[in-house]
DNA sequence: GCGGATTGTTACCGATCGGTAACAGTAGTG
DNA sequence: CACTACTGTTACCGATCGGTAACAATCCGC
C-alpha cells in the first residue's frame, strides 16, 4: 500500500507516512476478517493497535472509509494470489483453473481461514450506498469475467456457463467454510471443476 | 396504536397464544432476513410490530434467543420447501436434484431474495457460543447428508464427491445473489448440476 | 361484576457506538 | 534553537445497544 507516495487523488497529507496509519490499518483489516465488520468498532482497532481513537480518526476520515479501504485491500490482496498461482501455467487455461482449485482448497481449508472477506461483506454491508458495496460487487464481477474469459479460453463448450459454474463452486467454498470446520465439502470442489471442464470439452 | 380487535381471519394457532408475540416474531424475522441480524436492534422489532421494547422481553428471554428461534423457523421453513419440491419426484433422486435446482434458482432469483438467511448467519455470528450457531451447522450439515444420500440414491460414481459439488453450487448461489441482483451467475446452478450428474454416470 | 393475565407506557440502567474538541507531549528538520 | 508535524490523552457529544423496574390500562373467562 501507500508507504512512499500518495497517490490518493484528493487532497491528503502528500508527505511524511506516518507509521501508526499503517498500523491502524493492519490491525483493522485483521480484525475485520476474522470478527466481522460490523462487529469490530474503531474503539477496537485504536486499542488493539495500540493507540486511540483520537489517531484513528486523523489517518481515516471514516469507519466506512477506513472498511472501503480494507476491502480494496482485499481486492488487491486477491488478484495478486490469483495471478501468482496462474503464472506458471501461461496459455494452459486448463492448467489455471485447476491450479487455483487446487490453492483455494488450500487457501479455504487452514485453519485461520474465515471465508472470503468480501464476500462476507457483502453479507454485513446491506446499505446501498456504503463506500464498501461498489469494491465488492467489482471485485465479484471481475470473479465472473475472469472465470469466463478462461473457459472461453480453454475453447469449452458454452463457456460463460463453465465459467459460471467454476465460480459458483469457488463462491460456494468459501460458504462452506464458515460452518464447516474441516473435511467439509470444500475439498470436493477440485475434482468437480475438473468433470465440469471434462464435460464442457475443455 | 394498531386496531383492537385483530381481524387477522387466519388464527389457527393453539388457542391462547399471545397474539404480541407472533407479530414481534414475524417482524423479527423479516427484518432479520432483509437487513441482518446485527443491524436489527430489539427496538427497531418492537417498534415495527406495533409494540414496545418491554414487551419484547416478555416474549423472548434475550436477543440472542430470538436469534436462535429465527434461525430455527427458517430451518424448517426450508425442509418444507425442500421436500414439497422433492415430493413429486419420489424414487427419481435425479429428478430429485433437479427439481430442486431449479426451484433453487427461480426462489434465488426473485427480487426480494436476500440469498440464504442461515447462510448469512453463519457469516454474522462469530461467536461460537451464540445459540444460533449451532442451529447453522446442524442445518446445513443435514444439507450435505441429503445430497450425499441423493447421489448415493441415483447409483452415481463417487457419490460423496458429486453430493457435495451440488452443495458447492447451491451455496455458491446463495452467495451470488448478494452481489448479483439479476442474470448473476445462479442461472448456470441447474445446467452444471446436470453436467456434473452425467459424468457420474447418474 | 370481578380477578388474573396480558399488554402499553415511561423512565431508567450501564455499556458501547461513531465522531469531535482542546490541549499536552514528542519527533524531526531548518 | 525554534518551528512544525505528528501523536497521545482526556473528556465529551448524541445516539443506540441489550435489558429492566414500576405502574397503568386493557383484555377475557368466570
Amino acid at each position: 500500500m501507500n508507504t512512499v507516495k500518495s497517490e490518493d487523488p484528493n487532497l491528503a497529507e502528500p508527505a511524511g507516512r506516518p507509521r501508526v496509519r499503517d498500523r491502524i490499518f493492519e490491525t483493522a483489516c485483521e480484525l475485520f476478517y476474522r470478527h466481522g465488520i460490523r462487529a469490530v468498532g474503531v474503539d477496537a482497532i485504536a486499542c488493539e493497535a495500540g493507540t486511540n481513537k483520537m489517531s484513528f480518526y486523523r489517518s481515516f476520515a471514516s469507519k466506512d472509509e477506513l472498511v472501503a479501504e480494507y476491502l480494496r485491500y482485499k481486492d488487491r490482496h486477491f488478484w495478486t494470489w490469483w495471478d501468482e498461482v496462474v503464472a506458471p501455467h501461461v496459455g494452459q487455461p486448463r492448467a489455471q483453473v485447476e491450479a487455483l482449485f487446487q490453492a483455494h482448497v488450500n487457501k479455504t481449508c487452514s485453519k485461520e481461514s474465515r471465508g472470503c472477506g468480501l464476500a462476507n461483506a457483502a453479507v454485513e454491508l446491506v446499505e446501498d450506498e456504503h463506500p464498501g458495496r461498489a469494491v465488492v460487487i467489482a471485485h465479484k464481477s471481475e470473479i465472473r469475467r475472469r472465470f469466463r474469459a478462461l473457459a472461453k479460453a480453454m475453447q469449452a463448450r458454452e463457456p460463460e456457463q463453465l465459467g459460471d459454474a467454476l465460480m459458483l463452486l469457488m463462491e460456494g467454498g468459501y460458504l462452506a467454510r464458515l460452518t464447516f470446520a474441516k473435511g467439509g465439502p470444500v475439498s470436493s470442489a477440485l475434482p468437480a471443476a475438473r468433470t465440469l471442464m471434462d464435460a464442457h470439452g475443455a
